[in-house]
DNA sequence: GTCGTGACTAGCC
DNA sequence: CGGCTAGCCACGA
């Protein structure tokens, strides 16, 4: 039995794991995530993990926003995500969320 | 071990 | 409001 090779680092499972639990109609930021995972200031990082998303669908990416309330970036384009956010629920102005603070979960 | 990159954040002008 | 800078973390080459 050889190791099984991690694909993914501790870090990232664990980013995937928190976006996973964000119910539906509700979003979160990089920087909320990255404090639930106990990596405050990985923000960046979180980014990085979600851009990755190997286990998409699965993981509403879509739902994970900036702290500023924008959408932020998304691997099919931000214009998607919009698009997904608002079969949710969630309405925007341009790139901003509306109610982003009603809309927004801390984890 | 070092460098470059990125779906971030906060501060400043 | 828009634009720029610096700081932050993790990953791949």
């Amino acid at each position: 039995m050889k190791k099984p090779k991690e694909l993914l680092s501790a870090f990232e499972k664990s980013v995937y794991e928190a976006t996973a639990k964000i119910p539906c109609g509700r979003v979160t930021t990089y920087a909320e995530i990255a404090r639930k995972i106990k990596k405050p200031g990985s923000a960046r990082a979180v980014g990085n993990a979600l851009n990755k998303n190997p286990f998409a669908p699965k993981v509403p990416c879509h739902r994970v926003v900036k702290t500023d309330g924008t959408v932020g970036g998304f691997a099919s384009g931000s214009e998607k995500k919009k698009v997904i956010l608002k079969k949710e629920g969630i309405q925007f102005n341009n790139e901003k969320i509306l109610h982003f603070n009603e809309k927004f979960i801390k984890l």
